[in-house]
DNA sequence: TAAAGTTTTCAAAGTATGTCAAAATTGTTA
DNA sequence: TAACAATTTTGACATACTTTGAAAACTTTA
């Protein structure tokens, strides 16, 4: 049973979608706030969360860029019937899809279900990041090769989700020290290089010889495609 | 640049969509009828397919499943109006997310976007620019003669992209040294002269003797087509 | 055709990176 | 607080890359 977290000013519409989703398998739980909605999703236990847009007091847009500073739960937006840009906002500011109000309560189905799809296939999660056999999972703090799980350091980890998030670019070793290190680069400082040796070695020993990590010389590095 | 497969038989909007899209940055081929489409998709290429569902002959659901038969390609369904039964039926059958028609080519982008996020986590490798044999990888960072990889010092390889960037025609030997190596020409810097001595070689070396660099006296190199 | 200037190529000099191991720092537990 | 483990940074040396200098080959212009 997964469980929804719906957030809707109009508690009469809420009530009516709860009772709904519950038939159809889900366990509900609803806000009626956009705040109440936030403290609750930071609270976790919940794997999709339905927002309404239009809301008195903090809006959907807003709720969702705040849930998103914490979080990478999918979120399902209901929006106003003709509100085009809002929903290109929405889809831009890291909504997972979104279904006009008022709307077929079949159709929010389907698409809950298809996001949860997508989310529980096996492999990688919604967010994760998928460079070749490299997978890189912010959420999860963790990184593998294939399936294969390979154990990271937290400055290491930050350097290849670095690396991974502009993969087939390059990122120099400035950005790479403030990004990762929290400082900018000095002279003779050898701190990222003696990391990114680390990341090699590690990936190498658990890819059979792959070498991911390309050196741009006096600027910084790229994560290749194999 | 993805590769985008629009499959619709209105011939004229169509190419309206298919214009805004390259204009948007996106390769699109077009496809008018389903059975013609699904070949497209089998022929492989491309990262995500539009489908229209309302097309005469073979409709837009049943080629969605054909394709679903042997490919894991995200699709886009363009439904009419109010066509709630439709969308739910492709949602089901494995569609990534429909569009209704008409609809604000705006809108269409943002979605193929956020699709294409889902799925990549970054861009396809489709930028690969080939001059030729010549095949010059920017994602990859990597050169190849047919086949068969050269290996190239990251100047070298500054270099040889921005030439096959603008293969055919003259690029001076100032904006070379500006976009590979960051830095004004001075007068006795050989600098360049010498890395594209040694690209020569080993462009001559993987091809059996072929030169695609041509000087161009007192002004810079082109690569050329050969 | 000669002179002036440019490019090609080789090798040496200068600079950056790869890697190992020791030192310093941070975090944890007794 | 001391002792320990884990992690990050630093120092040192080997390796790799880029730039410079110089001689020879080439192109342009007078």
């Amino acid at each position: 049973m997964s469980k929804l977290l719906l957030i809707d000013d109009d508690v009469e519409l809420a009530n009516m979608l709860k009772e709904f989703l519950t038939q159809e398998g889900f366990g509900v739980t609803t806000a009626h706030d956009g705040l109440t909605g936030e403290q609750y999703v930071l609270a976790g236990k919940f794997e999709l969360v339905i927002l309404d847009v239009m809301m008195p007091g903090q809006d959907g847009m807003q709720t969702l860029k705040n849930i998103r500073q914490h979080s990478d739960i999918p979120v399902l937006m209901l929006t106003a019937k003709d509100d085009n840009e809002g929903r290109i906002e929405g889809l831009e500011g890291g909504a997972d899809d979104y279904v006009q109000k008022p709307c077929l309560p079949r159709e929010l189905v389907a698409r809950i279900r298809a996001i949860l799809r997508r989310q529980n296939s096996d492999g990688p999660k919604g967010n994760d990041i998928v460079v070749g056999q490299l997978i890189v999972s912010g959420e999860r703090r963790k990184v593998f090769w294939g399936d294969q799980p390979i154990v990271f350091t937290s400055t290491e980890f930050s350097l290849i989700e670095i690396l991974a998030k502009h993969a087939g670019t390059i990122v120099s070793k400035e950005d790479l020290s403030i990004k990762a290190l929290g400082r900018s680069l000095v002279k003779y400082d050898r701190s990222i290089d003696v990391h990114l040796s680390s990341i090699r070695q590690k990936i190498s020993e658990a890819s059979g010889g792959v070498n991911v990590i390309q050196t741009i010389y006096r600027v910084g590095y790229q994560l290749v495609r194999d």
